[in-house]
DNA sequence: GCTGCTAACTAAATCGTTAAAGACACCCGC
DNA sequence: GCGGGTGTCTTTAACGATTTAGTTAGCAGC
């Protein structure tokens, strides 16, 4: 009577005079047993307050969770609140669901931290964007669990990712039809060190096969060519984290230039940068697009819902996490995938 | 040699051997060995491929997962994309991550039709504004492991929340400040079956002790009232979910009344209800606030990063999940906690 | 030489389930 | 009347760890 010990199967089990067995089947499998005792066995774990089996010796016994944990590249304060990492948290959010799967969320750097195991209780894995510094992939995850990689591409795993480099040629070459005579490009993490600003020669650039921003920076410097820009003159500025507050004083020293400093045309690797950079040239009284250009780069709906709408590549992410998602619950075939994109003309940059 | 199988720390313990219960020490208690066994140990595990003990045994055996489940009212998908929720949880998270536990996704709806024994792999649960209809918590949840509740009260659990009527009640003093001639409310869930539309009598509203909106409305017909309104009188309509899709409907429908009737004044109930309010009223050629003034509730960043600025009230509601996350996690005493607000006075309605 | 203490390790029980195999009765058809 | 199938329930052995209560050896002190 005393012990508040939590009621499990057994006891059930004892109180009844049935095996666990069968108790177990009760919950499980109800065509193995009459439905009489069923009944019976149902009443009295609502009598006893038994809530059904324990997940996690269930868990431990067959092996499988039900969890299906997403390893962030970024911290989880950060990812959150970021509208990309939001949308495919919510496309893979909405099959898991479906599929009656939950969501574990992990950090890449809590992951390589804390002790790597706490992780095994997730049935598979999709990773996001994760990094050379924490490519912890290969060497910290168990090669038996299934993993769906998402925006890069570690070896022997299946990827779901777009075209980076055609999507931001398009961009670029659509924003050069137009003559402009100063661009400017800002760029998310292109820099091996952490770096918020003009990225000067000095700089050590990520390698390019492992960076999607290096792709991107590809595709606009091959739109600048065609256009007969030299791209090593074209400056360009370098943002850490994908957030207003990173963006922001970036972009004032931008804006703050001289006129005849000041570029008429920003290439701008995210959405984020250009909504920031369209906040602050309205509160500078620049008008867009007839003194500043500007385009983005993933289609948020943000972008979109405001004036002047931005004129950007949309990329579909919540498509993207539904698509890893099935992969790793095995709705669709583990092959890597290619999503479309498309090219949004909108008033930043008509 | 052939089976595939996971080494075990059984495995480990006979390859070396040495007991399980060594090796078992040789990862969670370094002193209860000898410095050389433990290397020989470690070196041993990394060879074999073994990742250290595995976290479903371990979270059986031990009764603790350092996972804590949060779960949302609404779909996660929704969850997620809500910038309200998004603070809290990157709030939560934050908290969860310096404390090596991780963070598991459910939503309400899942939880109850789901097998409710799933969840029973979390350590603690963190609850966020459940409304009547899936108040599950007191009759699904073990009433054994511990729970904070985010912006609702179940009887018996301690509260994370705000002040919603008083913090309502100042910023439509405010607005009132300023002669208005039509006032109307754009209100949240305010009605027991699903609205979207004006509210007219036949509605009926959602029982007041239960519902967020229900106090903040009451904050509003307060300062109706004091400045000589009926708030019977003053027009509401209701949104049935807090996001630009379901908000522009009900907003064009406002807006385009005739000039006469079109309110100049609007007390939304939230945030994003305002700033949909503000894109839609741009996109007519209503001046704000000269044409039109507005205020939201809850202070998210877009609405502070956009001109013209919101007025409305601020919440900290990255804070309230760090609270709530302290609670469970028993840093901070589990004890109803009422966090402040702010009365943030921008452009929209200054 | 005996007691007592510590450091280093082991044996065995346990956590709450599930699954494979088996037991037992009952009914069917020939 | 007997082989065989079916329906219902039980026995038993895992699943992979942690933990309690030892056991042993080594050394100090008197």
């Amino acid at each position: 009577m005393c012990p508040p010990r939590r009621t499990t199967l057994k006891d059930l089990a004892r109180e009844l005079g049935v095996s666990t067995a069968t108790v177990s089947n009760a919950f499980n499998r109800p065509d193995q047993l009459s439905p009489r005792l069923r009944e019976r066995i149902l009443g009295e774990a609502k009598r006893l307050g038994y809530r059904g089996p324990d997940a996690k010796a269930r868990s431990l016994r067959t092996g499988r969770s039900r969890i299906i944990a997403v390893i962030l590249a970024e911290s989880l304060t950060y990812s959150i609140n970021d509208a990309v990492a939001s949308e495919l948290l919510s496309g893979i959010a909405e099959v898991l669901d479906a599929h009656g799967h939950t969501l574990l969320l992990l950090s890449g750097r809590q992951h390589i931290s804390q002790a790597p195991g706490s992780s095994s209780i997730a049935d598979g894995f999709i990773a996001y964007g994760l990094m050379p510094p924490s490519l912890m992939v290969s060497a910290d995850l168990p090669a038996q669990r299934p993993l769906v990689a998402v925006d890069f591409s570690p070896a022997g795993y299946p990827t779901v990712h777009i075209d980076n480099e055609p999507s931001s040629y398009r961009v670029a070459r659509h924003a050069l039809s137009t003559p402009a005579r100063r661009v400017a490009i800002v760029s998310l993490r292109l820099t091996e060190a952490p770096c918020n600003g003009r990225i000067t020669e000095e700089h050590e650039l990520l390698p390019a096969e492992r960076s999607i921003t290096r792709s991107r920076l590809a595709g606009f410097h091959q739109a600048l060519e065609e256009r007969g820009f030299a791209p090593e003159d074209v400056p360009m500025w370098n943002i850490e984290e994908n957030t207003y507050e990173m963006c922001a004083p970036v972009l004032e020293e931008i804006l703050d230039l001289p006129d005849a400093e000041r570029p008429d045309l920003l290439l701008c690797m995210s959405d984020r940068i250009a909504l920031t950079a369209l906040t602050l040239a309205e509160q500078r009284g620049l008008r867009v697009p007839e003194d500043l250009r500007l385009t983005g780069f993933d289609g948020i709906a943000e972008g979109q819902y405001r004036a002047p709408r931005l004129t950007t590549v949309r990329q579909d992410s919540v498509e993207k996490g539904r698509m890893a998602a099935r992969m790793i619950l095995g709705l669709a075939p583990s092959e890597s995938t290619l999503l479309h994109t498309e090219l949004v003309i909108g008033d930043s940059c008509p």
